[in-house]
DNA sequence: AGCACGCCGACT
DNA sequence: GTCGGCGTGCTC
């Protein structure tokens, strides 16, 4: 039946516009069967694109000249269901960006390109009565047919395009046949709650993660949010694993979020086996292997999934839980293009589809600890260890004035050696790679700089000069480069260095470098892994890579070779975050019987925040730490955006963000603070300089107001043209 | 982003 | 004489 009444589509088109697009149905097509969430074949300027209608509407602002006509309808039914498709719209609000960008972020990119949905459980086909009564011989001169109807006969719950594909070359004309003669009928299959996925019986929890647990689940079906704290090794995998395994039994979908480095093999393995249909969601997969986590998920199938920040986005059929593991890892925050925040996206869709959210570590996000005293969350504490093991000791090594061997200070290699001699493994934490950080001139001064950053070249024991930036690298010039003297010296440590001077220190120990560089090569680091679980190595030196995942159950003594690093940097997070790595390093300690030690070098044994963290922990650190950003106004007790701009030219940033400014400004009013603009503070970074301008307000709303009232005004400036440009909302580091 | 149009420099 | 540099404009 024809309407009389026009419909228009809001069509998400990807492009950098921030705004849908208007078109009218395409011609010869039941506009009535048009859903929110099946793609389209657009025309778009002067070519054609894939769209996601967003909406229908009866009216459009489009004057009636411009809009064309959609091109085809790709899906038969909504491919991104209607609360995925609302949540993005959302996002796209939150953080000013265009929602067909968003939106095809959504997607994988198999379907972006448009081909079609897997759709393997989507229809069955089967026979009918009357093609069960049907005699084959009748099909003589139809050989596919009858061949077809011999196959179906077998199955009377009916088949799924994806066993058809299997089963029978080229199905598809013979069974629209079969159908026209009424002997087959093709049925929808509406993905069932999926009865009972298998699972393994957990282990016994103890008393802290039982109740833990019990309150999650008490939460199951409504929305809340919950902190779950708990140092390394208290066990808050298994009350995920618990809670996971309930949402489970009510037929319900549970979707786990991981930083990714923590997509461990070993994460990976004890989920599996708990739940052995559990898929894994990563952009390291292939595009295939994408598509098809992605349709699992979509259709119900999968019970659990397991992802990177991504996986926020995933379809799900009966979400039923979301968790958060090691919620205050920077991973979670898109650094790029659409700088979502997956943990506060899923804090977001939790509470869309009104179910719990589990936000779980052992060194909370300032911000998630402000919202649990808030009461925003609820806070779970697991106190203790599980099993027999205490929390290291942690002690400061004042460094001041003291001698150092390469870095290694007198305590420090005292405690190596006993911990040695006591045939406990040792870990030390530097986070820096490389050899050494600084290349001097000993007869000019000059450094060795980066032609395209303003940054020191790092050498590397292979002698090459690696920019740590922009990854360019060159070999060691003999000589240096600007006076032609050849007295170049080599200042500072790295990784590399470290390992070099242990080996010749302690020639019969086995050592395991584990960075960035040493695991490059694919294997690598589970190989590196075993030897350590197998005592093939006695000491471990490494970066950050050390900090997350993985479980050292030998090492009795942390070292901690410079903790001075994250107290003065430029970014107002900078000692969360030091804090947050000290704790995670030092958690890998004494996993076992053994009470653990950890070991800080300073130059800086005074430093109050350094002190509260040592002394008292680490929910002492926050409680400073938070109080200091309360007394400054910064996150989380403001609201924070900025936009950032850079060019080849030094010049065309700063005059985008004059611009911006003086477009903000009104806008702004007195409420929302306008700081900068400002070059970044490294300005030059892979040949492009950098600047920013910082927005704060101490209510968000205001914030967003403005950035609405604004942002269509930054695109259309002349000077943006000449940037690339962009804005973080909730940006997790300042530059 | 992509794609076209448009106006000024060094080459088959 | 043209090929092509990137400034400017536009996408329902």
């Amino acid at each position: 039946m024809k309407s009389s009444t026009p419909i228009f589509l809001r069509v998400a088109v990807a492009s950098p516009l921030p705004r849908h697009f208007d078109y009218l149905p395409p011609k010869n097509t039941d506009a009535g069967a048009l859903m929110p969430g099946m793609r389209l074949r657009v025309p778009f300027g002067k070519r054609e694109v894939i769209g996601v209608l967003l909406e229908t509407a009866a009216h459009s602002d489009v004057p009636a000249p411009k809009l064309k006509h959609a091109q085809a309808v790709l899906d038969k039914a909504t491919l991104i269901p209607p609360d995925l498709l609302a949540l993005a719209r959302w996002a796209a609000d939150y953080y000013h960006y265009p929602i067909g960008e968003v939106v095809s972020t959504l997607l994988p990119p198999a379907l972006r390109m448009g081909k079609p949905g897997t759709g393997a459980d989507r229809f069955v086909w089967r026979l009918t009565a009357a093609g069960a009564a049907a005699e084959v011989s009748a099909l003589k001169r139809a050989p596919k047919q009858a061949a077809l109807l011999r196959v179906l006969v077998q199955y009377p719950v009916g088949l799924d395009a994806k066993s058809l594909d299997g089963k029978f070359a080229h199905w598809q004309t013979p069974m629209r046949a079969l159908r026209r003669r009424g002997w087959v009928e093709k049925i929808p299959v509406l993905p069932q709650t999926p009865p009972a996925f298998p699972m393994a019986a957990g282990v016994a929890l103890n008393k802290a993660q039982a109740e833990a647990a019990q309150e999650i689940r008490a939460a199951l079906g409504s929305f809340r949010a919950f902190l779950l704290d708990g140092v390394t090794g208290s066990g808050k995998t298994e009350v995920y694993l618990e809670v996971m395994a309930e949402c489970l039994r009510r037929g319900s979908q549970a979707l786990m979020l991981v930083p990714e480095i923590g997509l461990t093999p070993q994460l990976l393995l004890r989920v599996r086996r708990r739940f052995a249909d559990a898929v894994v969601f990563h952009s390291a997969l292939s595009e295939g292997e994408r598509l098809a986590a992605w349709d699992a998920a979509r259709s119900g199938r999968a019970p659990v999934v397991i992802g990177t920040r991504s996986a926020v986005f995933l379809p799900l059929k009966h979400p039923g839980l979301i968790v958060v593991d090691e919620e205050h890892d920077a991973s979670f925050k898109q650094q790029d293009g659409f700088r979502y925040s997956a943990r506060d996206l899923a804090v977001v869709r939790a509470a869309r589809h009104k179910i719990p959210l589990v936000l779980g570590s052992a060194t909370p996000s300032l911000e998630s600890l402000y919202n649990s005293a808030q009461s925003r969350y609820l806070h779970l504490s697991l106190p203790e260890r599980a099993g027999a093991a205490r929390h290291p000791a942690i002690q400061l090594l004042d460094i001041r004035g003291q001698p150092l061997h390469e870095g290694l200070s007198d305590p420090m290699l005292t405690a190596i050696r006993r911990h040695l001699q006591a045939e406990g493994q040792v870990l030390l934490f530097l986070n820096r790679r490389g050899y050494a950080p600084t290349v001097m001139c000993h007869a000019c001064g000059a450094t060795l700089q980066c032609r395209r950053c303003d940054a020191r070249l790092t050498l590397h024991t292979d002698r090459q000069l690696q920019c740590h930036h922009c990854g360019t690298q060159r070999p060691l010039p003999a000589r240096c480069e600007h006076c032609g003297a050849g007295e170049l010296g080599y200042f500072g440590f790295g990784t590399e260095r470290i390992e070099r001077v242990l080996a010749e220190l302690f020639p019969n120990v086995g050592i395991a470098r584990l960075d960035r560089d040493s695991t490059r090569r694919k294997g690598k680091l589970e190989a590196l892994l075993d030897g350590v679980q197998r005592g093939d190595y006695q000491i471990l030196v490494g970066t950050q890579m050390l900090a997350k995942g993985h479980d050292f159950p030998n090492v009795t003594l942390v070292g901690i070779l410079d903790a001075d690093q994250g107290l003065f940097g430029v970014d107002f997070r900078a000692s969360e975050r030091m804090a947050q790595l000290i704790m995670q390093v030092a958690g890998r300690a004494g996993r076992a019987e053994r009470p653990g030690e950890v070991l800080v070098q300073t130059h800086h044994p005074e430093h109050p925040l350094l002190n509260r963290l040592v002394r008292e922990g680490y929910a002492s650190f926050a409680a400073a730490a938070l109080a200091e950003r309360r007394a400054a106004g910064l996150p989380p007790f403001a609201a924070m955006a900025l936009l950032h701009a850079q060019a080849v030219t030094r010049a065309a940033p700063m005059a985008f963000l004059e611009a911006a400014r003086r477009e903000l400004a009104p806008a702004c009013g007195r409420q929302v603070q306008l700081l900068g603009p400002a070059p970044a503070p490294m300005e030059r970074r892979a040949g492009r300089f950098r600047a920013q301008l910082l927005l704060l307000a101490a209510q968000r709303a205001l914030l967003q107001q403005a950035l609405t009232t604004a942002l269509p005004a930054l695109y259309a400036l002349k000077q943006a043209r000449r940037v690339r440009w962009s804005l973080d909302v909730d940006p997790a580091e300042t530059f």
